[in-house]
DNA sequence: TTATTATTGTACTGACCGGTCAACTAGAGG
DNA sequence: CCTCTAGTTGACCGGTCAGTACAATAATAA
């Protein structure tokens, strides 16, 4: 792995369990086991690593979790059951691990940073676009099988489904209990009024 | 208004604005022009006032906000409504004088402090619980006239509702704009499976 | 008046912050 | 062999961090 890779890879765990403002850029080179000047070698700056971390999360979580369940020949309600329930054994594990639940890495970073650094507000509001979507896209595909409504606003509802998975995870973060997304993430399908 | 008063008051107004980590003690002390000296008498430590702050926050949402809402004579889901109108109300007058949409000042700690400082992480779960707890009193009562399902789950969708909400600001948040939350607020009915 | 306590002001601590820099090392190409 | 460059290192910068020490002052009570 090289130098990069390494404080990229590190900035990730650090950024994902603890906070951008409480994570220094000699803390980070620790974990990374590497010298500081190394660091600013290759960036120039702790944010421009930040940044660089928001996109490799956001590829990770899409090649790893979204594409695969959205390239099966699942019914698209059931790949949106698929994503919920991948989320919550994420949730689990990464508690297992850590020892607490760390939320959304990048809605995290969102609630931190919006108000502060607006060249990573808007890195992060390009991912939620795409996210809304590939959403989009699934409510889209159910509405032609006549699993959904026609009637209802594609983009709204993408983005409600998009706010109550945040906020899930908001909840499960603060309760430090992933077992709340079990509990209610099923109300996803109410947000779709799906036709029964 | 006191020294105390204003250190609070300050706190409030900087920690909504900003996040916990980036404001130092001097900015809070100089916002409040009050000397270092005296804020370490009335607090002991930055997260005592943190704690404080939280404390003040959710009674000054609840007496000026959730009260005068629950206790009118409007029907239950209504009383939902104005809560998510007012709500609104709020994000557009404090962009309006901000500039920027600054979400929950209560999620906003949660997502920053949860992980790193088990105290405050569980002063916000008691805020949450008691969030919740007003919550499934109108459903509770929204079931009773009829207007819901007594199927359905009176604490998980109450959660579910907290978890939209907390989301739903996430995202205006993010985007800096109060209308994300006009547009998909009436997916809250969804969550609840409004008998039309 | 004096004694006591509450409050404020100033100066300071050591640790840490993000970031800079010149010196150095290891290879690659000629 | 020499040179050039990418990578690496550790010392160092000014500034800020949360928090402390304590004297000076203001308010209160005896």
């Amino acid at each position: 792995m090289t130098t990069r890779e390494k404080l990229i890879d590190s900035a990730i765990e650090l950024l994902s369990n603890k906070s951008y403002n409480s994570v220094g850029v000699q803390q980070l080179c620790e974990r990374a086991e590497v010298k500081k000047g190394s660091f600013y070698h290759f960036f120039p700056s702790k944010r421009d690593l930040t940044i660089v971390v928001l996109d490799t999360i956001w590829e990770n979580f899409k090649t790893h979790m979204l594409l695969p369940i959205l390239e099966t020949d699942l019914e698209p309600l059931d790949k949106l059951k698929t994503i919920m329930e991948q989320g919550y054994k994420h949730l689990v594990s990464s508690k297992s691990s850590n020892g607490c639940v760390s939320g959304c890495n990048i809605g995290n970073l969102a609630v931190e940073l919006s108000t502060q650094d607006e060249e990573i507000r808007k890195k992060i509001v390009s991912i939620f676009d795409e996210w809304t979507g590939f959403i989009e896209i699934l409510i889209q595909d159910a509405i032609s099988r006549g699993q959904l409504s026609s009637k209802i606003n594609v983009r709204a509802t993408a983005q409600a489904l998009l706010a109550f998975v945040e906020g899930t995870l908001l909840l499960c973060k603060t309760y430090n209990d992933p077992e709340i997304m079990k509990n209610i993430s099923n109300n996803a399908f109410n947000i779709l009024r799906v036709i029964k």
